[in-house]
DNA sequence: GCAAGGTC
């Protein structure tokens, strides 16, 4: 029998294997196989200096302008371990452990490694497997296993229906994440410019300007400039109203331009003159329903828990964790629909599920998997409550303060769909002398899912108006003059730009919420995310003027670059020609950027004066038989020779000073070894009685 | 100092 190594992704993806074939080890079909897994992109590609001949290195390390774009067949695109920190943990780690231990496995003599990664249309899977492989020097038989799901019917087709893929550079998948992995890596040449052409006009910034990152900072920048250019332009019109408030209006195609809408009141007055009260007529009632909303993915649960104070930072550190206690169901998920096993598993749990997050449970009546919700096709499954229920919805503030509400809002959203429709009479009516007037409203008949969780409510802008308070129309409805305006923009927030980005599919959910958090993390911050509100840093603005009228910050970048990603994967286009469209890129963005830079000041004011650190003035001098250098001031006083000579002897001085709170008092202390933020210093240290 | 993608 031949013995195969299965590569799977990730931890869950291997265990969900190992349930699907019986063990992390033994036979399946012909073969005898041994389960293990990566975890995620394990090599990345090295630094551009790194990746080209010695010559070039200096040319390669270099952020001026002069020396781009950069030649890609310069570079050797080889690759290294990649270091980050712990979600869980916090710690530093490095996938270089990972690899050695693979590289052991892959020694035990196998016949074939079969990739078993994750199918994805970009080709990811193939790129982080070929990665390893590379990286262990593997030069066996490789086979692929593609598969839709997780489940272990899936499991075992895909593999009794293997491919051959032992030829790398053959593998149209790899060739296309590899082209998506280099284009996206010469994509930083962009943000050498922009900063180096930022940093002529004065401003010190490193302006990061990737196809996300750039598209999501000019699209905050334009939204914010179109608020501030905003101008109220009112209009008036005749509307009627009935005796219960109903009120009937006449409609409007887009900004169609209509002879009835008066920029005047004074117009508007005359035209009122023209009506007269008439009778309410074709009043009609029609009973409609409506299903709940979709399964949230991370990026929807982000932009539903932002207003209530979450970051994603918050969200994305709770969740896993939430997610390794098994409460909540893997996070970084595409699927927005169940799999009928995963369906069948969790709804046994619906009624305590209800209990925790005080849903009442006579609502879950529709225990009938939903054709919207529920579908043979994805793998983890929507975001939804994981099998172990927590012992209370608080106790969920040890994973993180947003972890209570995580759950709240997925569990609530897992149970709207067990609900009944929503039912509403929709009532319509018009005028009797002007049917052209006319009004709607929705008269709710029952609750049912909307009595636990709206997902489609809590992710769109445009709320209704609410319901009538009074039913009853007409008899009849008197004209008035009723004053509107043009609507002003809205306030980028969370939900908001993931909207925006989810419209154009640009970055997965998971990697919009990962990449808006990066973007307001450090010191190189470009947005403040604040109760779902994002504004924009100095970093942030920069930015967004340096990539004015660029191809960079266009949503279709990402559009165009996925059409040539998929020619490649047909092996009907170079990955050199994909690379090629970077270059031209660059070229285009690269004059447009510098001409950007000029208009900074205009557009952004005076660059912020950039903070001047004063050295600070040592002494050096013998203490304690040891040669030791020192700050020349201590909180504003400067030592005198004297009090010099004293500190070294190791006496205590003393000498007038002022407190934090400007709180004048004497200073007595004596030179002493201490330490800050774990380095170790030299200084005159205050006596502990002082303090 | 830099990308976007995957993961814990």
């Amino acid at each position: 029998m031949k013995k195969y190594l299965l590569l799977t992704e990730k931890p869950s993806a291997a265990q969900n294997f190992a349930k699907a074939l019986g063990g992390l080890s033994g036979d399946f079909g012909d073969f005898t196989y041994q389960i293990t897994n990566l975890r995620g992109h394990v090599m990345t590609l090295k630094d551009p200096e790194e990746m080209v001949p010695e010559t070039l290195q200096k040319h390669y390390k270099s952020w001026q302008i002069k020396y781009l774009p950069w030649r890609l067949s310069d570079f050797s695109w080889e690759r290294t371990y990649i270091k980050s920190r712990n979600l869980r943990t916090g710690k530093l780690e490095s996938t270089k452990k990972l690899i050695d231990d693979l590289r052991k496995e892959v020694r035990q003599g196998y016949d074939a490694v079969v990739i078993a990664t994750d199918t994805d249309p970009s080709g990811e899977g193939e790129l982080l497997a070929w990665e390893a492989l590379e990286a262990v020097k593997w030069s066996g038989t490789v086979l692929r296993a593609n598969f839709t799901d997780e489940s272990t019917k899936e499991i075992r087709r895909a593999l009794l229906n293997l491919r051959d893929v032992s030829v790398m550079n053959e593998d149209g998948e790899y060739l296309k994440g590899e082209g998506r992995n280099r284009w996206d890596f010469a994509s930083m040449q962009l943000t050498r410019i922009a900063t180096t052409a930022a940093k002529k006009a004065g401003f010190k910034v490193v302006a990061r300007e990737g196809r996300l990152k750039s598209v999501i900072a000019w699209k905050i920048y334009e939204q914010l400039l179109a608020i501030k250019n905003y101008v109220r332009k009112p209009f008036f019109e005749v509307k009627f109203i009935d005796p219960a408030g109903h009120i009937f209006g006449r409609k409007i195609k887009n900004d169609e331009i209509v002879p009835w809408r008066f920029a005047e009141r004074s117009a508007a007055e005359i035209d009122l003159e023209k009506y007269h009260e008439s009778r309410v007529v074709n009043e009609r009632h029609e009973t409609r329903r409506q299903q709940p909303g979709k399964l949230l993915d991370l990026a929807g649960l982000a932009a539903v828990l932002a207003p209530r104070g979450y970051d994603s930072k918050e969200i994305l550190a709770t969740y896993q964790k939430m997610y390794e206690a098994q409460i909540v169901s893997y996070p970084r998920t595409e699927d927005r629909t169940i799999t009928p096993e995963q369906f069948k598993e969790l709804t046994p749990l619906a009624e305590r599920i209800a209990a925790l997050v005080g849903v009442d449970q006579q609502l879950l009546t529709h225990r009938q998997p939903r054709s919207t919700h529920v579908k043979p096709v994805g793998s983890h499954g929507a975001n939804r409550p994981g099998l172990t229920l927590p012992s209370s919805v608080a106790a969920l503030k040890k994973y993180g303060v947003s972890g209570p509400a995580i759950y709240e809002v997925l569990a609530k959203n897992y149970l709207a769909m067990l609900a009944e429709d929503y039912i509403y009479d929709h009532v319509t009516a018009e005028l009797f002398d002007y049917p052209s007037f006319k009004t709607a409203f929705n008269i709710t008949i029952q609750l049912n899912f909307k009595a636990i969780f709206d997902s489609k409510g809590a992710l769109d802008d445009d709320s209704d108006t609410g319901e009538p308070k009074d039913h009853t129309l007409g008899p009849s409805a008197k004209p008035q003059l009723v004053e509107g305006a043009n609507p002003k923009p809205q306030q980028p927030s969370t939900k908001w730009i993931m909207a925006y980005l989810e419209q154009h599919q640009v970055g997965t959910g998971a990697t919009r919420v990962s990449t808006l958090s990066e973007m307001a993390r450090g010191t190189k911050a470009m947005l403040n995310e604040r109760k779902g509100k994002l504004t924009l840093t100095e970093t942030g603005n920069v930015s967004a003027v340096m990539v004015k009228d660029t191809w960079i910050a266009s949503p279709k970048i990402t559009k165009r670059l996925f059409e040539m990603m998929d020619q490649v994967g047909k092996l009907e286009l170079t990955q050199a020609k994909l690379l090629e469209s970077i270059t031209l890129l660059v070229e285009h963005d690269l004059p447009i950027m510098v001409a950007n830079a000029e208009q900074l000041t205009m557009l952004l004011g005076a660059p912020k004066p950039v903070k001047v650190r004063v050295p600070i003035e040592k002494i050096t001098g013998r203490w304690h038989e040891q040669e030791i250098s020192f700050a020349k001031t201590w909180s504003g006083h400067t030592f005198t020779d004297e009090e010099i000579r004293a500190l070294l002897a190791g006496e205590e001085i003393s000498f007038p000073a002022k407190s934090k709170r400007g709180k004048a008092y004497n200073a007595v202390g004596k030179m002493a070894k201490q330490s800050y933020k774990g380095a170790t210093y030299y200084g005159f240290k205050l006596n502990p009685k002082q303090k």
